[in-house]
DNA sequence: TTACTGTACTATATCATATAATACAGTAAA
DNA sequence: TTTACTGTATTATATGATATAGTACAGTAA
């Protein structure tokens, strides 16, 4: 597969596969059009339950990113320039709880930039 | 209590409590020195649960932001300041994760920091 | 017909969170 | 010392999200 799965990640496993499934439209291993390993073969690959991928690419039809096709696959519908303008809303959906929390305390936009540039400095 | 609970919060009930105690060191209702409301006043003023408030102080505790006083109360450590860097280091612990795979996917930190001023500027 | 696709459903397990009730130990004031 | 507060500890139960497991059904195409 284009991508891991690792179990002692902070994420749950249908998340990262979500990810990953951006990620490789995003580096262009897939391409609007393409159909999706089926779900037997992605979970067989991944060492994970069918179940589990099902639920990753039901989440991914409801964003819009793939679509069902019966006996057939799932079909990629977005390219990538959709896809980074979603990983960047999602990003924002993410963490707008916690940015807004810290406007109400009092912070200020700056102080919380800061933090962004000091996560850039160092990984 | 110099704040609420609200069940249908995104965050956990002992969150919301530790962000209660964190956002009244900051507004100076709570001061270095100060004893907390005791377990069972906090609960019953929250209509919560006494280990949910347990959890939270113990939690407040190993982030050395309380202490524990046997048959006392808890003490309140921290003032505003040492608080406000405190929550600014949470903020970016949290967002950490999601804000390096943004950069090993390829985003740069001004793409990021418009998220940021976005959501500062909406809400 | 065969061998693939996705879909649906039930059952089970784990973990975090929250609630509930009870008992024990330290502190301080009447 | 007694009383009424503190925190601490333990056990039990419930819920929801996550993940696993197995089975059965439906659509597609060679």
């Amino acid at each position: 597969m284009w991508f891991k799965i690792d179990i002692r990640s902070p994420l749950s496993l249908n998340e990262q596969i979500k990810m990953g499934i951006k990620e490789s439209i995003l580096k262009g291993v897939l391409k609007e059009g393409d159909i999706l390993p089926s779900i037997r073969e992605l979970a067989s690959s991944l060492k994970v339950n069918p179940n589990t991928v099902v639920r990753a690419y039901k989440a991914l039809e409801s964003e819009g990113i793939i679509i069902a096709k019966q006996g057939i696959g799932y079909l990629v519908l977005k390219g990538k320039s959709e896809i980074r303008e979603l990983i960047l809303k999602d990003f924002a959906r993410k963490i707008s709880g916690e940015a807004i929390r810290l406007k109400k305390i009092g912070f200020n936009v700056d102080e919380v930039m800061e933090v962004i540039k000091e996560i850039w400095k160092k990984k």
